[in-house]
DNA sequence: CGTGATTGCGTAATGATATAACGTGTGCGA
DNA sequence: TCGCACACGTTATATCATTACGCAATCACG
């Protein structure tokens, strides 16, 4: 565990958070992440938060902010990281992870025309995803 | 107060909430709106989020997820309330809305590209206003 | 070396956001 | 008049997130 520039080398609980999120395959909250490492000896909400800051900023995990829940990224390590939409269908659950220059593009460009500095987005679809949708 | 369709009519609890985001003129918590209702009668959280969830769906309030906080709508009574999307100032919290054809466009051919059904979208900038950045 | 800065960890307490569950009242239409 | 839909009020509780404190390991650098 060296200089820990980015993810090269986990912590202890990073490492736990990041493999209990990669093992759902989906979005957890960090209260049932917290649950879920209770028996790998994490006892409080701090130790996951502190994990999940952590994990976000090396860009291994999303924030999905209208679920207040976490997801694995499954893209790590490209570009584009604070730019990703979610599409999280209303039915199931899922979350489908999307990074679309097109998309970026507009939101840099409506940015600029407000001269704002932009530094991360959130974009989240709500619906239904093709397996849930009515036939 | 008659069939209340829509926003033709509001409650008592409905325009008190209301009238406590158009005198903001900004982003407020629930429990901030709570706060400045009291004198008006309001002393549960719950009176506030019924509110402001009748609100919503009028197409008057929108909620900011990454904030956890309403904001009374710019445009209302106009289409693609479902597809705002918010510039939100980190340094002063001053919420721009904007209303924007070529993301709602970008947005719609995502979801159809992965045959998902759109319902509702979230989009938050988040960064600096033009009367934040620096020279 | 050694000392100060940084970072991660553990714990307890608290704060902030949101909903569940229950009962009341009122207007409206069958 | 009865039943339904809806808004309301209250209490309690669930859920999400941070503050505050202290300890230990690591690393840069004099």
């Amino acid at each position: 565990m060296q200089h820990g520039h980015a993810s090269d080398a986990l912590t202890k609980n990073q490492a736990l958070v990041m493999g209990a999120l990669s093992e759902a395959g989906g979005p957890l909250s960090a209260y049932t992440i917290l649950d879920r490492l209770r028996d790998d000896g994490l006892r409080a909400p701090l130790q996951v938060y502190r994990a999940l800051d952590k994990l976000v900023e090396f860009g291994l995990v999303h924030r999905l902010e209208s679920l207040n829940a976490f997801v694995a990224c499954r893209h790590p390590g490209c570009d584009g990281h604070q730019f990703t939409a979610f599409m999280i269908c209303d039915d199931c659950g899922s979350v489908i992870e999307i990074a679309d220059n097109a998309l970026a593009g507009r939101l840099k460009g409506l940015a600029q025309d407000a001269d704002f500095v932009l530094e991360k987005s959130t974009v989240e679809l709500r619906g239904l995803c093709a397996g849930c949708r009515p036939a």
